[in-house]
DNA sequence: CCCGATGATGTTAGCGCTATTAAAAATGCC
DNA sequence: GGCATTTTTAATAGCGCTAACATCATCGGG
């Protein structure tokens, strides 16, 4: 059955997803039958699959092909054994934004399959307790490091006790960089920034701000990137700034406010798409046309831009991809962490964003 | 206590990182470890952890409180290799409500991790090529089932498929039980018929209902529940129906096109929450006050119900359980189907939902 | 042309767990 | 009480992969 010089009548054969030559199991290719299918050992092929420096190039095609040819896809749960346990890693979520907590929860688990690694997820809620109790879940459950989305990417007592317990932290979706943890983040500055021209370039200068939590680093990072592209603005525009909390509600609150006042602004820039549609709403009751009469933008880009009509201007925050690239710096850091002494200071990266006009931004109003 | 001897300057030694009782390495109890301490074999441990019958009692109790005191979790990975592979389950997604999304993975991943699975997770867009590939993707790399959620339960192709490979197949979320796959789902029918007959008890007798997208089996049903429920109404009620697609747009046009007819409904009832948040926006728009003026409720009690203003009154959809008892059918399946040649039918699982009962429903405003 | 440097591959031994099989203990029967 | 039968427990062999070392080419200088 097995074709071992019959490599010509393979190329015909070979079509056959699950049903491989050796009609072992369901498509359970492993990484023997790579090796003898390539004429090399197993630690040839592993170290192609890891691209461990020190194969011929000639002979890592050969074994790329056999790969290929066979459909093989490394197991995880045995790379993850054999790594001796490494390739745990936690993420810590509450119930932020929804759309957000998917999409970070995608990013990961499409990393940790590429790579191998194990994710556990833990629920707690805001606060501090349920917090701790979260993160010595994971941590006794042998957890090499712990991404922390969001909401908890700026709790200082978790990034604490992660420390202590000689875990390694890494926040995704915080405002600044830190001494004491690893951060992806995004640059909510100069996001700020650039969609604070595009309000400008659209010729608004009364212009609503609201803000973020204020318990959130980015709340900061995102107001003052606008404030610093209202200072440059020519002819000066005029701003009025509320409070607001993320949520729906408060955008819809806020709004009700700078609608009411005297002049009311021709654009409102909201801190999140959850508060932008909140904005909308509060528009639409007051019979005003988006983006006719009122220019309403958001940030982050999450389900709900979409969900809303007219769709969202927004930014578009790589969510997915910081949750990838945290669970890479946890797995990078373990592995290089086993030998030396833990390094220097922590990585710090950061992930480009993108302006998104939607139907949701036009030009300001004729002057009334 | 239960070091031996060098352990002790182990302890002290290095950097302690792992400060747990056993200062082997992070947090590592293995079965072996408990099986010493409880003074039995390591298959018996496995036994106790697995629930396997024909432990004693007696020393189902000394192994258990070995697991305890030296806080041993298995290891997952170990564990899915030793199955032979087994503990490996797809999850098909594209891009469907988005909360919908977060809850379903957050059920499997948690009774993933529960049972030492392995999830994977693969994105598809909603043609049928696509999800064609996707399924071959999961095949080829040996999952033993795959969950189809919400817009793939329906999907005869993907089923077909699946089931051509000899691979488990469990919708999730679809309207009927169905002869060729396991499915997991809810009470759609009753869930409408609940949520009408609040709506009805309200006094509300001119009533506007917004279908789901035709070609998911549950708009029907919900539809059908409506109907149902609609015909008992004594007096009479007035029912108009749209057409929509589960997003918010058309939740918005439906509601326009509802709220413009000469005798305009007082609650109107979205077969989602998308919708229902759109018909808010509509109603708003035309300065109408919720639920004063028009009662506005929705169905599954995704995230943006409480996102929206007033928070909206919907049924509970248990997503999150529902995904968990997915994974678990898959898993029994596959282990039970191993030695006995496939059973007989497949399996009907019914969980159950709730009304949820929020601001944005109110008693029907006096006759006009 | 032999010998130690490299560099490229192959071998062997587990990782922590579960199946399987063998052994021991408890039970039944005549 | 002895032996077949049925529990309950122990021992052993992998699952698919990687780390650590062993091995084998290849090559240039003395």
């Amino acid at each position: 059955m097995a074709n071992h010089g019959a490599s010509a009548e393979n190329g015909g054969g070979g079509r056959d997803k699950s049903v491989n030559l050796k009609g072992k199991r369901k498509g359970a290719v492993t990484m023997d039958q790579v090796a003898r299918h390539a004429g090399v050992s197993v630690m040839t092929v592993s170290r192609v699959m890891n691209n461990v420096p020190g194969v011929k190039v000639s002979t890592r095609d050969i074994v790329m092909r056999a790969v290929k040819e066979l459909g093989y896809s490394p197991n995880a749960a045995a790379r993850s054994l054999a790594r001796h346990g490494s390739g745990r890693v936690g993420l810590l979520y509450s119930n932020p934004s929804a759309g957000y907590l998917s999409e970070i929860l995608v990013g990961a688990l499409d990393e940790a399959q590429r790579s191998g690694a194990l994710l556990v997820i833990e629920k707690c809620d805001l606060s501090l307790e349920s917090e701790k109790a979260a993160i010595a879940r994971m941590v006794s459950g042998g957890v090499a490091g712990v991404i922390l989305p969001a909401p908890h990417a700026d709790s200082q007592p978790a990034i604490a006790d992660l420390r202590d317990q000689g875990v390694i932290a890494v926040a995704v979706g915080t405002g600044r960089s830190r001494q004491d943890a690893n951060v992806v983040r995004m640059d909510d500055f100069g996001a700020a920034a650039d969609m604070t021209r595009h309000l400008l370039e659209l010729g608004h200068r009364r212009i609503g701000f609201i803000k973020g939590a204020e318990n959130q680093s980015v709340s900061m990072e995102r107001q003052l990137g606008f404030e610093h592209e209202i200072r440059k603005a020519e002819p000066a525009a005029r701003v009025s700034v509320e409070q607001g909390n993320f949520t729906y509600r408060s955008g819809f609150e806020a709004a009700e406010k700078l609608l009411a006042e005297p002049q009311p602004p021709t654009a409102i820039f909201a801190s999140n798409d959850d508060m932008a549609a909140g904005v909308m709403a509060a528009a639409h009751r007051r019979g005003l046309d988006v983006p006719g009469d009122l220019t309403v933008v958001g940030f982050d880009d999450t389900h709900i831009a979409t969900a809303v009509w007219p769709e969202l201007t927004t930014i578009r925050q790589p969510v997915a991809a910081m949750a990838e690239a945290a669970l890479r710096i946890v797995l990078d850091e373990s592995r290089s962490g086993r030998d030396r002494a833990r390094a220097g200071k922590p990585v710090d990266r950061m992930l480009p964003h993108e302006l998104i006009v939607r139907a949701s931004s036009g030009p300001a109003p004729a002057v009334d």
